[in-house]
DNA sequence: GAATCGTGGCG
DNA sequence: TCGCCAAGATT
């Protein structure tokens, strides 16, 4: 039995997997962390605000999505919409516009719903508790406790998947259940070491040691101001923690992408307000069956409702492969020509060569319309 | 609780 | 090449 644990477990014989707060080792953890940050941290454009609203935009950016990525974004967005205020008189196309290729378009959605929210509700003013922030769309657990900590110096806690691994090395959590970013010891743990020292700074920090040393594949131990206290680096099964995630099964979908021409000009197509890619921007998709090398004008019809008369594929070409989260796209570009003047259609729009709709265009729509030259 | 929801970098 | 998964929220 290891010492300093506790748990049910510990009653019914089973390995005690959750150790209780220490304020000791929260707090040398948090005196080895916060120098550390000082020192170490890298040079992003967040952090060079202290403005509530920046930092929200930063942390919804940054929500599945990695520093690298969110960079440009970030410095973008906030030229376009400076403020609560701008954000909330935007029209949404406009935001997803902004948002466009950075993924999860969701987020850009609730993120404006949620200035809207805070504009009209709040007097414009972010809130600076967790549980206020809650309220607002879009702002689930972590990120109330990122804003609340980062932005207003609160000691408010904060568990994301950075956090979750370094706690769970720190306190060499070997059980898969309380690892995660959802399990209630790392958010006790998080608040103790946020009470420990500088909110702001400690927050950061956790996340900054977990992107850049307590790494998920090879973490640097040696680097670590917080070896000496890491239970997992003690007993050495820092490579053991987390243990891998079961992957959900992803399924493949072929389609057709049909770039209805006319004149040098293809119809854009805007999707439904739900669901994958959702109200953005593509090229009319229809499924592909049992390798046939163009669609029939029938079924371009019956999915669009616009009768063309020829119908190209290229047999010979590559299909546009492109791997969502949980489904991948093999996508078939294929040209059907129309004859005579066609109106767009509501919620279609025809496009020039280097044209684009205004609004939100994903990235796999750049893809299809790369490979067809526009 | 599980499924849904993008994209890109890396080993 | 391909699987992994990153500063998660919502339903």
């Amino acid at each position: 039995m290891r010492a300093g644990r506790v748990g049910v477990g510990l009653v019914l014989g089973y390995s005690p997997c959750v150790r209780e707060i220490d304020p000791a080792l929260a707090r040398d953890f948090a005196r080895a962390l916060g120098p550390w940050f000082a020192a170490h941290q890298r040079d992003l454009e967040w952090r060079r605000t202290r403005d509530p609203y920046s930092i929200w935009v930063s942390e919804i950016m940054l929500q599945q999505t990695r520093v690298d990525t969110v960079r440009s974004y970030y410095t973008d967005f906030l030229r376009r919409f400076p403020d609560v205020g701008t954000l909330a008189a935007a029209d949404e196309e406009s935001v997803l516009q902004a948002w466009s290729g950075l993924g999860y378009y969701r987020r850009a959605r609730l993120l404006h719903r949620g200035a809207r929210y805070v504009h009209g509700e709040l007097g414009g003013e972010v809130p600076a508790t967790a549980e206020a922030l809650r309220k607002v769309p879009g702002i689930g657990r972590y990120t109330a406790g990122a804003i609340a900590s980062i932005a207003f110096d609160r000691p408010e806690p904060l568990v994301d998947g950075n956090v979750a691994r370094v706690l769970s090395r720190l306190l060499d959590i070997d059980d898969p259940k309380h690892q995660g970013a959802d399990a209630a010891v790392h958010w006790g743990w998080a608040r103790a070491i946020l009470e420990a020292g500088s909110p702001r700074v400690l927050a950061q920090a956790l996340m900054e040691l977990g992107a850049t040393v307590c790494t998920p594949q090879n973490p640097r131990c040696d680097e670590c101001p917080t070896r000496a206290l890491c239970s997992a680096k003690a007993a050495g099964r820092q490579s053991l923690i987390p243990a891998p995630k079961k992957k959900s099964a992803s399924t493949e979908h072929e389609l057709w992408a049909v770039a209805i021409a006319r004149r040098g000009r293809i119809l854009m197509e805007r999707r439904p307000a739900q669901g994958l890619l959702a109200s953005l921007w593509c090229l009319p998709l229809l499924p592909r069956a049992g390798g046939r090398t163009r669609p029939r004008p029938a079924e371009i019809r019956a999915a669009t409702g616009i009768q063309v008369r020829t119908v190209k594929g290229d047999a010979e070409a590559e299909p546009v492969r492109h791997v969502f989260s949980h489904r991948v796209w093999k996508l078939w570009p294929c040209t059907a020509a129309v004859v005579g003047d066609l109106e767009a259609p509501p919620g279609m729009m025809w496009i020039a060569a280097g044209e684009r709709p205004s609004g939100g265009i994903p990235r796999v729509t750049e893809k299809i319309l790369a490979r067809l030259g526009y």
